[in-house]
RNA sequence: GGCCCGUUCGUCUAGGGGUUAGGACGCCAGGUUUUCAUCCUGGUAGCACGGGUUCGAAUCCCGUACGGGCUACCA
């Protein structure tokens, strides 16, 4: 039987990049084993959903690459899959189960559930889960008659819960924790089919997976207390489980906790792959695409996050991800999210890719405004790129490819700066004029004057660089001016004179 | 509170009875460079704690502490 995996996460929301784990987790499996990586949309809680959730997703996915080959707007032989599509699958299902004694109905309006809590509670019961000590007291078809049970039935009010057996050990194997049991006492009579008849995650999840004939169930730690229930309703229907594969979370930078939307903010960084603007909160989430990441960085950056290949590999294209990926290697413990480690992939990614194949992403985060063509920026792709971190790094740190300075860094002039190198200055500006085309010949001629002279270079050329670009970092000083040009350079450097003359002698 | 899962440098991790506990990011120092970055060399720093098993424990067992998840007609 050929592998098939889904990611599946519900439209209430931008993808966190939680989830974009996980997607990469499930993509990489199938795409090693050959089998198929299936989207599905879990939008069975109607109240919770936001419009353009799903596209976001869908386009998250795109950008990074990992295209579904099966989903809403994918195509596929077990569609639909959107559940909400999918609704009048699910009932019988659960009526199945409860024509089985494995579930019954339930009647209690949300104040009488309520009501049981808060007694609950004051007999010194946390948290009070709606199990075998509990059932008995309430309204549902193991305790009305079946006459009146029946009638609600049939006025459609009443909703289906799991029903819970006695003290019964159920054990499933994670393929990451081995063997983890729950005892059923522990369990409570989660409820299956909803009173609007959409069914809830559990029911839906379990029922697509095995009509999807899905393989490897592949989903955050947050499942795994739930897997018992889901466990027991393969057992209930008869149906054989998939395998099951709880992934660590994603924990803050520091501090306690998951990592949460707010903590893009707050720490500095993206938390969603594309920014998100959140219409109820009115606020915009930043995303890594803005934030200039390549997605194939963020991808490398993230695998390693709860994962390992089992060696030192740590730069790997998707490829060779493919190749090494195994779910024996996830780790069991959760990962904190480190800004530094993802940057450090990010210029890695930059370094080793071509810089033609860089310019696409870079233009397509060009600052309004800035006219450059495509040659030039280029050019500025190969001096910079092994000198930023970002995207948009090439525009901010090497800003002096496209405009003149306005400031400079004074405190590096006063250190350096005495009238009498003036005139120093002005041969080596025609120098540059007549190198204009060739980097070597101007920095050989340059350097052959100064040695000629006896002057110092560490004086003549960190004042260059200033002239020309305002601060003391970045390429090769005599790359730079053969991209700007002789007629730049010049008029920059006159700019710069006045400057110096007018603030420093 | 209950149940479940976890805990190796600051961070991501390798190691699963005998290792000088390895790598990566970060940080620090040195080299290269006009500068920054890259690159190279070196350094810093870790087995949560307490018992037990064993000739021997980071590794196996128990307990404690700490962290995390779940505990909805949410996923």
């Amino acid at each position: 039987m050929s592998v098939r995996v889904r990611f599946a996460p519900s439209p209430t929301g931008p993808l966190h990049i939680g989830g974009v784990r996980t997607a990469l987790y499930n993509y990489l499996l199938a795409k090693q084993q050959g089998g198929a990586f299936i989207l599905r949309i879990e939008d069975t809680d109607q109240k919770r959903l936001v419009p353009g959730a799903e596209d976001y997703i869908k386009q998250s996915l795109e950008w990074l690459g990992l295209t579904p080959d099966e989903g809403p707007g994918y195509g596929g032989e077990h569609g639909p899959y959107r559940q909400s599509e999918r609704k009048d699958l699910y009932a019988k299902y659960a009526e199945q189960m409860v024509a089985d004694g494995n579930a019954y109905y339930a009647f209690d309006t949300p104040e009488e559930l309520d009501k049981m809590r808060k007694d609950q509670e004051a007999l010194g019961h946390h948290s009070a889960k709606y199990d075998a000590r509990i059932r008995l007291q309430m309204r549902n078809s193991l305790t009305l008659d079946q006459e009146e049970a029946d009638k609600l039935i049939a006025e459609g009010k009443g909703i289906i819960r799991l029903k819970m057996p006695a003290d019964e050990d159920v054990s499933f194997v994670d393929l990451v924790r081995e063997k983890v049991t729950f005892n059923t006492d522990q369990l409570d009579d989660k409820v299956i089919l909803k009173a609007d008849g959409m069914p809830t995650y559990h029911l839906a999840n379990i029922v697509d997976d095995h009509l999807m004939e899905i393989t490897h169930v592949i989903r955050g730690e947050e499942w795994l207390s739930s897997t018992a229930h889901h466990v027991l309703m393969y057992r209930f229907l008869g149906w054989e489980a998939p395998k099951f594969t709880h992934l660590p979370l994603i924990l803050k930078p520091t501090g306690k906790g998951k990592l949460s939307k707010r903590d893009g903010a707050k720490f500095g960084f993206a938390v969603f792959p594309m920014e998100w603007y959140d219409k109820k909160e009115e606020v915009t989430y930043a995303g890594f695409k803005e934030s200039g990441y390549d997605p194939k960085a963020l991808l490398n950056f993230l695998v390693l996050l709860g994962w390992n290949p089992g060696n030192d590999e740590e730069l790997m294209s998707i490829e060779r991800m493919t190749e090494l990926f195994s779910l024996d290697k996830i780790v069991k413990s959760g990962a904190r999210f480190d800004v530094d480690k993802s940057k450090w992939f990010n210029q890695q990614y930059l370094m080793s890719t071509p810089d033609a194949h860089l310019l696409p992403p870079v233009k397509a985060i060009k600052p309004e405004g800035l006219v450059v063509e495509d040659a030039y920026l280029t050019k500025v792709i190969g001096l910079m790129k092994e000198r930023v971190h970002h995207y948009g790094d090439f525009y901010t740190e090497g800003s002096y490819f496209f405009s003149a300075p306005t400031e400079y860094d004074d405190k590096q002039i006063k250190k350096r700066f005495k009238p009498e190198i003036v005139p120093h200055l002005e041969v080596i500006k025609a120098m540059v004029s007549t190198h204009s085309g060739d980097p070597s010949a101007m920095s050989t001629a340059v350097k052959g004057y100064l040695s000629d002279k006896e002057l110092k270079m560490g004086v003549y050329l960190p004042l260059l660089r200033i002239m020309i670009c305002g601060r003391l970092t970045g390429p090769d000083l005599f790359d730079i001016i053969v991209a700007l040009g002789a007629e730049e350079t010049s008029s920059r450097m006159v700019k710069a004179s006045e400057y110096f003359n007018a603030t420093l002698s």
